[in-house]
DNA sequence: TTAAATGCAAAGAATTTGCATAACA
DNA sequence: TGTTATGCAAATTCTTTGCATTTAA
């Protein structure tokens, strides 16, 4: 156990949910100036080999990383980013239906599901009427 | 209507449907030697732009393009990679849902949804009974 | 003939790796 | 004291961009 590993942790505990490596490397080095990205990264690879952590795609851009004890997928609108945490049980009914059709027994959480919000629905609206 | 464009659309029609921008530049390149890489990143981002052709992930790794005439989703093995194309009426359950929790209209395509595979999950249960 | 598309090289973003040094057990 | 982890620089992978030249309407 590390000084790295254990600002890592700490840094993953309080911040928010949705960090990207850059992030938590700032958060890192404003504890410890010198923690290097790298390991950060090689840190977070550990721990999600652990089952520590996970990382997510929320669409292109960077991955983001979060504690596992997080269970939820993500709803993300293409148009303007916002994310909305999809609980599991969302995603029973389409796990029934890929094991019967496909054998295979889904984990939702690698990739964020896209679509387009209310908000930015609306507002595509509104420019088409205009 | 360019050269370079329609040998880039041929190939998006003869080829299979997992196709990077890498495999379909070395078809391209089969017919005219010299289309380059990003001429064949240029082409793909007009034509999505247009609404012919669309990307997807189905893993780390380069994205795959295909017509967006094929209308449907893919589940992906996380271990062996294997794909299984999921029609779009798989995915209405999960887009009712989504509406009525997050107001969020879902285009399920972008990413796939990655599991585990019965011929993967048995290797994993014999590795572990051996 | 002129605006748009191309080839090439180079840049960019995100992540990974090699290696000498430093820190832990 | 001997692994194991770190910092740093450099490499990798996928994709985008700048620019001089060619191509097509």
């Amino acid at each position: 156990m590390t000084t790295a590993r254990r600002v890592l942790l700490s840094c993953l505990l309080d911040g928010g949910s949705h960090r990207t490596a850059e992030d938590l490397a700032a958060d890192a080095q404003a504890i410890v100036p010198d923690v290097h990205l790298s390991t950060i990264y090689r840190n977070l690879e550990e721990l999600e080999h652990l089952g520590v952590v996970e990382h997510v795609h929320l669409g292109h851009g960077p991955a983001i990383y979060h504690l596992a004890t997080e269970h939820h997928g993500h709803f993300v609108c293409e148009d303007c980013g916002k994310v909305f945490e999809a609980p599991d049980e969302l995603f029973a009914g389409l796990g029934k239906l890929a094991l019967d059709r496909a054998g295979l027994t889904i984990k939702p959480h690698h990739f964020a599901v896209l679509g387009t919000c209310d908000a930015c629905a609306g507002r595509a609206a509104d420019l088409r009427d205009a």
